[in-house]
DNA sequence: GTCGTGCTTGACGTTTACGTCAACGTAAGG
DNA sequence: CCTTACGTTGACGTAAACGTCAAGCACGAC
């Protein structure tokens, strides 16, 4: 898909750092467990575009409280949509519908959540304005 | 709030434990880590139903990746909302503000992450639906 | 040449959120 | 009286997800 206008972006390992808000170090643990594979220029990490991507998802199956063991998970399903035989990709297609109940679920939970703590807003708001006179 | 015909329900640590689905050792964990208070029977734990209600809450806050120490906030806002000062009822709903913008993000973020998984799965039933034939 | 900057691989430390004993009390049942 | 079930505190163990050195290489600037 990379036109031979666009060059495909690198990173090095402080670079994707900056750029994601995490440590050299996360990096490399990830790396030695196995949820990116950079390559190497000598004995330097090259992060591509691929792995970029990878961590991005990650991110965001931490933020919601993932282990990195279901972010590999995940970020693996997407790779193995494309290639895989009919037996794995009726396996995989029925996890990502496990997932996606997972998901409706949290939305549930989220939007629940949401409302109360808006109503416990409301609640101090009214408090307020019944003191401000 | 309770009337006089309904006996307030209460619990020992392992009937908690097990409607919760947790253990006795995380209930006593939390006891000491301040996010719950029990009541005391001799040695024993009373739990009531304040406490329930605040391990419900705690719960939810685990799911989303909460740590314990954010879920203390929030439960303990919970009861500060009444009786509080006009000061301590500002900060209270700025700090309420910030979490409620917060969940809508990642509601946002949720929205996007179910859609991408239900893309995928959209691939797979493609692909399936093509090799089928 | 050496200084700073950035990269490398270990190896050990740390925090969070519990799990897992151990040793003991106590109330109910046979 | 003895066992079983449930409770108590205290101490130590553990898995996950990094943080924090240490020691060394490589390269451009001065």
């Amino acid at each position: 898909m990379t036109s031979k206008a666009e060059v495909a972006r690198t990173w090095t390992v402080g670079e994707l750092a900056d750029e994601l808000g995490v440590t050299t170090r996360t990096l490399r643990f990830y790396e030695a467990e196995g949820l990116i594979t950079p390559q190497r220029a000598g004995a330097n990490r090259i992060y591509s575009q691929r792995d970029h991507a990878r961590m991005r998802l990650i991110q965001r199956g931490r933020r919601f409280g993932m282990t990195l063991g279901e972010c590999r998970e995940i970020v693996d399903m997407y790779d193995g949509a494309e290639s895989s035989e009919q037996r794995q990709l009726q396996t995989l297609l029925a996890r990502l519908d496990e997932i996606a109940t997972d998901l409706r679920a949290r939305q549930a939970d989220l939007r629940r959540t949401l409302g109360e703590v808006t109503d416990v807003a409301a609640q101090c708001r009214a408090r307020l304005t019944e003191l401000g006179d």
